[in-house]
DNA sequence: GTGGTCTAGACCACA
DNA sequence: GTGGTCTAGACCACG
């Protein structure tokens, strides 16, 4: 029953999803260029290799653009990084309720939650 | 520097958490016999002493009290189990409001957010 | 000017070209296993990783299934199949269609010279 | 066995075909002076030896007519290139015919997408 | 320089 | 056994 311990996610995946939120809150901006492929690995501590499939990855997600010999560029097209934005909410709210969920939590209790958080936090 | 994926808690920490999640959602009633050690070990495929080291931590926290010969079983006090609750429920909306304000949302984008994900999930 | 000789398709497009080919006109049925990785890139003479690649592709392309621990299916979805041979065709037609142009050919010359061919093919 | 990736068609005979497209199709007209063995060279990126055999086989062929101390010309002789323009085209129908009956394609289907094809390309 | 592909060999989770 | 991921190191085409 019980087994899949440790259960990363992927480096290549964990790499997409990290530049995919700094993509989101404007750290890197639309049309910018990232970093090599070899600087990448280097600055990640990772194989070349993974962050290449990294890069495709996101490519086939239309986040970014290759321009053979030039660079990989995020892309400037407003809608996908809107969808990208809706996408790693959404993800996260999933997360959310689920576990809240299996808590026993009611959507009501959640709501409750999260501003009694907020409120504790802003003391 | 970065280099920290995969990043899993240990286990010995997942199933604790795991089992306190089944304890206040009520899987597990206060004064429970929980599985033996060994049991429990081969159950989750995994040392006897990691589940060893599960134990003593929660009955460190007091959720749990052994009982010398007998076992172990979950603790009967309420304000434990109550305490037990809001501090895992803490913990999943700290997670959430940290990544939601990561990718630049509000309080209100966030409840927004739920309420959606919620009604979505009906339909 | 006159540049890119070879122009070769990589190894793990053209296998997956081959595999697609060969579901489309029956030769492996809906549903039907494929070789493992490993046995198909001995069988092709290359390394596993660019058969991984390969049947990632066709996955992505939603024309295989893969079971962990199981092994990679031709999908029976015949949405996607019937897709899958629109899309070889029309490749075909398209690479056929822009060699005449580059003669000359009108597409009355085109489809004249395909009937005489097959006339005299059968002769 | 199944090794035969890659399986481009030597350059010289890649030239060939290119100079033999470009003269069917009048951009280089009967009796015309190609460019000199090491001019083409460059223009190609090749080594001279290359064409040298490009213009060896066109000459084979009976397409091009070599003048000692003048340069090599394209024939006069409409027969021939008549023949030429036949087995360009039989070959790309060829090619055509035998891929689309790899897919389970009747003649009239072929036609049709052709058609179709072209329709579709107008808009 | 850039990204893209390929090989060789390794370890993992799942069944 | 299966597929999935990762590393190490190589060669290529393109600009």
């Amino acid at each position: 029953m019980t087994k899949d311990f440790q259960a990363s996610k992927p480096i290549y995946i964990q790499i997409a999803d990290q530049l995919s939120s700094q993509i989101v809150r404007g750290e890197i901006s639309a049309g910018e260029k990232l970093p090599s492929v070899r600087e990448m690995a280097i600055q990640s501590g990772v194989n070349p290799n993974t962050i290449q499939r990294t890069y495709s990855e996101m490519e086939r997600m239309g986040i970014v653009e290759t321009k053979r010999g030039q660079g990989t560029f995020v892309t400037e097209n407003e809608q996908v990084l809107k969808a990208l934005k809706l996408r790693l909410q959404t993800d996260i709210i999933g997360v959310f309720v689920q576990n809240m969920k299996e808590l026993g939590f009611s959507q009501e209790e959640m709501i409750e939650g999260i501003q009694q958080y907020c409120r504790r936090e802003q003391a």
